[in-house]
DNA sequence: AGCACA
C-alpha cells in the first residue's frame, strides 16, 4: 500500500527511528515531542527484531495525528529524521475504548490472564493517558519574577536529560540552550532569544508532565 | 525496510 493510500488514522506509525535508544526513554521522548499537538493515548514501542526502529503514536483525534504527520515529518530525532505515516490499524486502546477488543487468535491461549495483566498496568501507570499540561502551582512566589528570556524549570524528574527538555522546550521560536546543573537534578534552566520567546513557551509547557507526578514549574529565571 | 499493542 502506498503511503498516501494509508487513510487517516488516529494512531502514526513512525519509523527509521535510532535503534539504539532504550525503549522506555524512546517513549517518553516520543510523548514529550507529540504530546503538543493533543492528548495522547498511548505511545506503543516494541524492540523485537522485526520491530524495532519503530513506533506507534496514539492520538485521542485524527485531526492531531493529521497535523503529526505533516509537521513533524522528516524531524531529526536522535539524529535520523522520522518518516511518519498513518497506522494501518487501530490501535487496541482505542478499540477497547470503543468496547469492541476482540483478542487475536495467536493470544487466545492466555487471554484471561493478559487482559488482566494489561488492565492492570494501565490503571496503574496512567502517565500517558494522563500526562497533560496541568496549571501551574505557587511555588515561592517564583511566579511573580519580572520577565527574562531565560527560563527556570523546577519540579523535574530526576532522570531528564537535557536532550528531553531540549525536545520538549525547541519545539518553541527562539530557543537557544538547556543549561542543567548536575549537582542539582529536578531542575533546568532553558535560553531564548528574548523574553516573549520564552513567556511563549511557559505558558505552552507550564504543568506540563514528563512523568504522572511531576508537573513542571515553569518561570521566569532571576536576573 | 520493517504496521503492534504480552
Amino acid at each position: 500500500m502506498l503511503t498516501a493510500d494509508i487513510p487517516p488514522n488516529q494512531s502514526i506509525y513512525i519509523k527509521n527511528i535510532n535503534e539504539k535508544i532504550k525503549k522506555e526513554e524512546l517513549k517518553r521522548s516520543l510523548y514529550c515531542l507529540f504530546s503538543h499537538f493533543r492528548r495522547i493515548l498511548d505511545v506503543v514501542a516494541l524492540k523485537t527484531p522485526k520491530l524495532r526502529g519503530q513506533a506507534w503514536v496514539v492520538f485521542t483525534e485524527v485531526t492531531a495525528a493529521s497535523n503529526a504527520v505533516r509537521q513533524m515529518q522528516n524531524f531529526p530525532f536522535y539524529d535520523k529524521p522520522m518518516r511518519i505515516q498513518y497506522a494501518k490499524s487501530n490501535s487496541d486502546c482505542v478499540s477497547k475504548a470503543q468496547g469492541i477488543f476482540v483478542l487475536r487468535e495467536n493470544k487466545m491461549k492466555q487471554e484471561e490472564k493478559v487482559e488482566r495483566k494489561r488492565h492492570a498496568e494501565e490503571t496503574q501507570q496512567p502517565s500517558m493517558a494522563n500526562a497533560r499540561p496541568a496549571p501551574s502551582f505557587q511555588q515561592n512566589g517564583q511566579e511573580t519574577m519580572p520577565p527574562n528570556n531565560i527560563l527556570f524549570i523546577q519540579n523535574l524528574p530526576i532522570e531528564t536529560t537535557s536532550m528531553m527538555l531540549q525536545l520538549l522546550f525547541k519545539q518553541y521560536p527562539g530557543f537557544k540552550e538547556i543549561r542543567m546543573i548536575e549537582p542539582k537534578p529536578g531542575i533546568a534552566f532553558v535560553e531564548y532569544e528574548d523574553d516573549v520567546q520564552s513567556s511563549m513557551a511557559m505558558q505552552a509547557l507550564q504543568g506540563f508532565k514528563i512523568t504522572p507526578q511531576n508537573p513542571m514549574v515553569v518561570s521566569f529565571a532571576k536576573k
